[in-house]
DNA sequence: TTGCTCCTCACGTCACGTGAGGTGGC
DNA sequence: TTGCTCCTCACGTCACGTGAGGTGGC
C-alpha cells in the first residue's frame, strides 16, 4: 500500500501495479511497446511519475474499457497531443483578439467623435470541454 | 474489372474487394463492427458510394499498415471528425476575424487623421495540412 | 442456369496479458 | 537474508481475417 496518492511522487513498478490492479509485466509490456516511458533510478529501476500515472489511466481506460490494441492507443495517444495543442493555440487566439478588440475599441472611444463599429456576427468560440 | 474508378458510382461488394484486395466477408465484419454503412438497393444488397470507400481507405490504413485493431479505429474514426470540426470552425474564426479587421482598418482609414494601431504581436495561423 | 448477393458457423494466426524462472542491487 | 527489481521465454485466450456451406434475387 503506497503511503503517497495525490502528491507528487514516484511510485516503484509494484507500487502501480497494485494501484491499478495491473500486472508488473503489462506495465514493462506498454514500455517496451512506447506506450510508456517511467524515468529510472541509477540502479535501472522504474520510476513513475503523477505524469506517467495520468498517461496510464488514459491508456488503461482505452486497453481494458475499450479493448483497443497496443498500436490503437499509440496513434490515439498522438492525436490526443495533437488536438491539446490545437486547443491551446485556438485559446490562445481566441484570448489574443479579444484582447485587441478591447484595446482597438478603447483607442477608438478615446478619440472624440469616433464611431463604434459593431461585430457584424457574434463570435462563437467552439464548445471544448476543458481539460482541467 | 469495375469501369468506373474516379466518378461517382455506388460499386458491389466484389468491386471493392477486388478494387483493394480485400475479402468481402471483411467487408461485411467491418460494417457489422459499425466502421462502414454502405447503403443497400432494395434487394438487400449493399452499395458503397466515393464517401464510403474514401473511409474504407482511411480504415485499411489504420487496420493494415499501423496494426490497429477494429475498437481502435473507431476511436480513431471518431476523433478524426471532432478534428475536422474543430478545424473548421478554427479556419472561420480566422477568416471572421481576418475580413473584420481589414474592413476596421479601411474604416479607420477613412477618417481623416487617425492613426493605425498595429498589431502588437503577429498572427500566427497553426500549421495545419488543409484537407482539400 | 450463371454469377452474383445474403447470411451463419468455424478455423488458423497472432497480439495481449500473465506466469515462471533466473539475476542482481538496496 | 528478504523482498524488491531486472530480464527472457512461453503459454492461454481472444479478435481478426478468411473460408465453407447453404440461400435467394437479378
Amino acid at each position: 500500500m503506497p503511503t503517497k496518492r495525490k502528491s507528487k511522487g514516484a511510485y516503484m513498478i509494484s507500487a502501480v501495479a497494485e494501484m491499478y490492479e495491473i500486472h508488473p509485466q503489462t506495465l514493462r509490456l506498454y514500455e517496451r511497446e512506447g506506450l510508456l516511458k517511467p524515468s529510472r533510478t541509477e540502479g535501472n529501476t522504474r520510476l513513475y511519475t503523477d505524469e506517467d500515472l495520468e498517461r496510464l489511466e488514459f491508456i488503461l481506460n482505452l486497453a481494458r474499457d475499450l479493448g483497443v490494441n497496443i498500436a490503437g492507443i499509440a496513434i490515439i495517444l498522438q492525436m490526443r497531443e495533437r488536438m491539446e495543442t490545437m486547443n491551446r493555440q485556438m485559446q490562445d487566439f481566441v484570448d489574443y483578439v479579444r484582447t485587441e478588440m478591447i484595446s482597438r475599441m478603447q483607442h477608438a472611444a478615446d478619440q472624440p467623435g469616433a464611431a463604434m463599429v459593431p461585430l457584424r456576427r457574434p463570435v462563437v468560440v467552439p464548445a471544448e470541454k476543458p481539460r482541467r
